[in-house]
DNA sequence: TCAGTTCATATAGCAACGCTATAGGTGCTA
DNA sequence: TAGCACCTATAGCGTTGCTATATGAACTGA
C-alpha cells in the first residue's frame, strides 16, 4: 500500500497525490493520505513542495504536461480552423478523463488571482488561431478569440463534469464550440437563411410550420403518420382561439 | 463585534454568513469564524443547517433570489435576443459585484453533482428563449441554447472574476454573448449556423409551434393527440438536417 | 582523515478545522 | 403543575495543514 520503490521521495509524492487526486471522486484529499501512499512523512512534503498547493501546483504542471501533448497530438490539417475544433474537444475530453485534475487546473477560481495554467492555455489556443489569422480566416484579433474560445471551452467543460455521467450530452460541446469558431471566423456567409417573421401565435406558427412541410420532403415521418400530422396541424392553425 | 440584535440566532448566522463570504477574499470562511459573529455557539449552526454546506445553500438561496430579481428588473423589451443579450450582462455583473457569492455558486463544481442553482439558471433562461422560439426566431431547442448560452456566460464570468479587477475587458463577454445569442438565432439577415449546417425553415417553424404549443393551452385536440402530436413535432425538430 | 557544512528525513506536537454527544433552559399546551 | 418540543450551551472528538526541533547521510576542504 506504498509507492517506496526506487523513486525518490520527491518522485512518489508527485505520483501519490496524483493518484489519490485522480481517484478521490471531489472528495478532499488530505497531505496524510498522500505522504502516507508515498511511504514518507509530513516535513518531507513540506521541503519539497512548500506546502500543500506548492504540491498540487507541482501535479497541475505534470498535468499541463499532458494536456499540452494532447494538444499537439495530432498533425495540422492545414485548415487552422479545423484544428480549433480539435483543440477543443481535446480539452474537453481531458476534462472528463480526468475531472479531479481539471477541477485543480481549471475550476480553482479564485477572485483576482488567475491561475498560470490558463494564461498558457489561452496562449496555446492563440497560437493556432495565428495561423487563422495569417490565412485571413478571422475577423477579431487572435488574442480576444482565443480568450473568447477557451472561456466558452472550460465553462462547457465544467458544466459537463458537473453532469452525471449518464446524461453527459456532448452535443452541448459541439453546438458552442461551431458557435465560437463560427463568431470568430471571416467565412463568407451562404446558403439560405431561414424565414421567421413570424408572431408568437401558435396559428401563425402552425401555419409557418405547415407551408414549410409541403415545400420540404422530410422523410421524419411515415406517410400515414405525416397524413394525420397535417389533418391536426390543420385542426390547430383553423382553431378560433390561438 | 457580533450581530447580536433581536434577530433570531437563524438570521444572525445567515448574515453573519453572507458578510463573511462577501468580505473573505477568496479565503475559506470557518464555522468558528461565522458563529463568533454571530453570537451563537456550533449547535445552533448544526441545528438549524445541519453542516457548513447546509448554511451555505441557504446564503446561496437568498442570493439566487437577488440574482433571480435582477435577471426579471427589467420590462420585457418585446424582442427576446434582446432580453437574452441583457440576461447575460447582468448575471456578469452580478458575478462581478459579487465574485466570493458567484464562486460559491457557480464556481463550486464537482463531478457529477450538479448544484441545483445551475438548473434553475438555466430554467430562468429557457423562459426567455422559449419566447424566441415561440416568435420563430431561434434554430434550435430552446432548452440546448439555454445550456449553451449559460455554459458560456458561466465561463466568461468566472475567467473575469479570476483576471485582476484593473485588467478586466468587458469585450470578452459582449464578443462571447454576441457569438452564442447568433449562433442559436435563426434572424434571416444573418446567415446561416454554424458549420455550414442550416436547419431548415421546417425545423424553424417546428421549433417556434412547439414554443407555441408549450405557451398557449390549445383545446383543439385531445390530450392523447396531442400527446402524440408533440411526438412528432419533437421528432420533426430534431431531425438532423432539413 | 576528519571536522564542518549542507541536504533530507523523522519524531512529536500545535492550532484550527468541521462536527457532535449530552444536557440544560425556555415556552407552550394540557 | 406536568409534560413535551424546541432551541442553545458545555465540552470535546477526530482530522486537518503545518512546523520546531533533532537526527542521519552525503559531500567538502584542509
Amino acid at each position: 500500500m506504498s509507492l517506496d520503490g526506487q523513486l525518490p521521495p520527491k518522485m512518489r509524492l508527485l505520483r501519490a497525490a496524483a493518484e489519490l487526486l485522480a481517484k478521490s471522486a471531489g472528495a478532499p484529499v488530505s497531505t496524510r493520505q498522500i505522504t502516507q501512499l508515498a511511504g514518507v512523512t509530513a516535513p518531507t512534503l513540506y521541503h519539497h513542495f512548500g506546502d500543500k498547493e506548492g504540491l498540487f501546483d507541482a501535479v497541475v504542471a505534470a498535468g499541463f504536461e499532458e494536456y499540452v501533448a494532447g494538444e499537439r497530438d495530432f498533425a495540422p490539417s492545414g485548415q487552422p480552423l479545423e484544428d480549433i475544433r480539435r483543440m477543443w474537444d481535446n480539452h474537453v475530453q481531458f476534462g472528463l478523463n480526468q475531472p479531479e485534475l481539471y477541477l485543480v487546473m481549471f475550476g480553482n477560481i479564485r477572485p483576482e488571482s488567475r491561475p498560470a495554467i490558463v494564461a498558457d492555455a489561452e496562449a496555446l489556443m492563440e497560437e493556432m488561431l495565428n495561423k487563422a489569422a495569417a490565412a485571413g480566416q478571422l475577423n477579431v484579433q487572435p488574442r480576444e478569440a482565443a480568450r473568447s474560445i477557451l472561456a466558452a471551452n472550460v465553462g462547457v467543460t465544467l458544466m459537463l463534469i458537473a453532469e452525471p455521467a449518464s446524461e453527459r450530452n456532448l452535443e452541448l460541446s459541439t453546438m458552442t464550440r461551431d458557435a465560437m469558431i463560427f463568431a470568430v471566423s471571416a467565412e463568407p456567409a451562404s446558403g439560405p437563411a431561414p424565414g421567421g417573421t413570424g408572431k408568437s401565435s401558435v396559428v401563425v406558427a402552425a401555419i409557418a410550420l405547415n407551408a414549410a412541410l409541403q415545400a420540404s420532403h422530410s422523410d421524419q415521418l411515415s406517410s400515414s403518420e405525416l397524413k394525420l400530422f397535417l389533418e391536426w396541424l390543420h385542426r390547430i392553425s383553423t382553431s378560433p382561439a390561438g
